[in-house]
DNA sequence: TACGGTATTAATAATCGTTCTCAATTAGCC
DNA sequence: GGCTAATTGAGAACGATTATTAATACCGTA
């Protein structure tokens, strides 16, 4: 059985707020999980020919689920939220290719140091925050 | 005569490219100059009383102008663009106060190196980045 | 295991921010 | 002043996302 953990959390948080475990939302969370970074529309795609047929109306509502459930995280790259698969993972930030839209994941603790001491200074307090670097990887400098 | 520097930026930009000065252009980078971290919604409705009528597309086109032109820059804050004057000011990032929406500036060298140098294990060569911090600013952390 | 109430679904309309279209107007070179 | 191309306003169109609604599926209870 494979990603049993991420069920087990989602089936958790359903019951918890009464709501129910459907067929299309193990879809879309197994589909999801095998996919870094997707987005709503690539999941709509990629489950296009599926039985039962899933609208996009559902894949929107079922991210947010896994939101809530603290198993996904959006990011907003361009014009599309993608959604990220966060279990079994600490804070990381991107870089992102502006030539091929590689997505590279980073964690850095001294940034987030820095950041602090400058939110400090400020006298404001952080909650989240985001760090999106843009540019050329590796393979796309030639 | 105020703001006597911007406007010369952008009429050379506007004769460099063979455009032209309109009334409505010079209307709208007075008004985004007298506002920080404005949206093209914003002012739209500040200006909805002016002669000549500004309509919509008009303040879009314009602020895409100024940012052709490096007058403005563009930050997506929520769902709507938000419009930078970064003249005479040096690469900064924001603290958003997520309680009553206030936007703080702060620039940090030290950040900024460690993103090199993140960059620079990766192979990643950056050409711009994003950094915003979200939480309470001083006043609503009461 | 069948029932009943409620959550969920698919399809589609609606919404929001932004850009495009187009006919009428205006700037700026000759 | 006149010509040509750029610009304008109005509203249509757009893409991503959310709301609406009638039909269906889940699941606690009997």
């Amino acid at each position: 059985m494979r990603h049993a953990k991420e069920l087990e959390i989602l089936r958790e948080h359903l019951t918890k707020h009464r709501l129910k475990v459907t067929k299309q939302r193990e879809v879309i969370l197994d589909a999801f999980l095998r996919n870094e970074h997707i987005t709503a529309e690539q999941l709509y795609r990629m489950l296009s020919r599926h039985q039962p047929h899933i609208g996009l109306a559902t894949i929107y509502r079922t991210l947010n689920l896994l939101c809530e459930s603290g198993i996904a995280q959006e990011r907003h790259f361009g014009s599309q939220t993608h959604y990220d698969n966060v279990v079994n993972k600490r804070h990381h930030d991107h870089m992102i290719c502006t030539h091929c839209g590689a997505i590279i994941e980073f964690e850095n603790c001294d940034i987030e140091h820095l950041q602090e001491e400058v939110a400090r200074r400020h006298g404001f307090s952080i909650t989240t925050h985001k760090l999106e670097l843009y540019g050329l990887c590796s393979k796309c400098k030639n």
